[in-house]
DNA sequence: ATTCTGACAGCAA
DNA sequence: TTTGCTGCCAGAA
């Protein structure tokens, strides 16, 4: 917040944080979805990197809950340690095997249709 | 101003 | 089914 140089970029990662901090305990997304759910289903990429972000954010944001739409950990690597990501999701119930979320049919939270 | 690079996704082969 | 290429759009150099 602080130093934004461009309040567009701002206003659309503050957007995805807020997203982000929606999805539910014990559930995940994808980087697509909440583009879609944005409005900018181009995007995904954009959602990326404004989780790259998130860290310089004071509030929480569970970017653990965001995976690609295979259900892969493609994030894990920006996370302190590379089993961060994982670790953080087998706290809330999610398992995860070989990088690759199980069950991630059940486990999926789609802004679009959760959400109006 | 220009080029490179992503925590992605969709589609062609 | 898997790999590879392309579109995407900002930040960084």
């Amino acid at each position: 917040m602080a130093h934004r140089k461009d309040k567009t970029i701002d206003d659309f990662f503050t957007r995805v944080y807020a997203v982000t901090k929606l999805i539910p305990y014990g559930r995940i997304t994808s980087y697509g979805a909440i583009a879609h759910y944005l409005g900018s289903g181009r995007s995904a990429r954009m959602v990326g990197w404004a989780l790259n972000a998130c860290h310089t954010r004071y509030d929480f944001i569970p970017a653990h809950r965001v995976v690609n739409r295979n259900g892969l950990l493609t994030g894990k690597h920006h996370f302190g340690n590379s089993t961060t990501m994982e670790q953080l999701l087998a706290n809330e119930g999610i398992e995860v095997e070989n990088d690759r979320i199980v069950n991630f049919r059940e486990k999926y939270w789609d802004p679009l249709t959760e959400l109006h």
